[in-house]
DNA sequence: CCCCTGACACTTA
DNA sequence: ATAAGTGCCAGGG
């Protein structure tokens, strides 16, 4: 049985889900500038963390990417083939 | 408190 | 351009 996550998240964690769920449509994020938004930023480490292992289907984390501009992993290494074509346009 | 894990970022070879 | 190593931070046990 996987650890049930329940609502144990801290602030930070709950700032970066705020900050995720804010991403505007057609536009993408990186881990850094989340993990700034969320008030720490050099935690652009725990953001990916935290977002693992609390995934929440209002999180777009395909939106998430990588300072390089790759995607780096929805659904915990789960991509769908529709979401690949789209986070390659980002929904245009 | 200590140790391990993790969907990153940056530097050097 | 790719691979490997190092540094960062937070969560869980």
């Amino acid at each position: 049985m996987r650890k049930e996550r329940l609502k144990s998240y801290s602030k930070f964690a709950a700032r970066v889900y705020a900050v995720a769920a804010k991403i505007p449509k057609g536009k993408t994020m990186t881990y850094a500038e989340v993990a700034r938004a969320a008030g720490s930023p050099r935690a652009y480490r725990a953001v990916g963390n935290i977002l693992s292992k609390n995934y929440n289907p209002k999180i777009p984390c395909h939106r998430v990417v990588r300072s390089d501009g790759q995607a780096g992993g929805y659904n915990r290494g789960g991509w769908t083939g529709k979401e690949k074509k789209l986070r390659s346009e980002d929904a245009l």
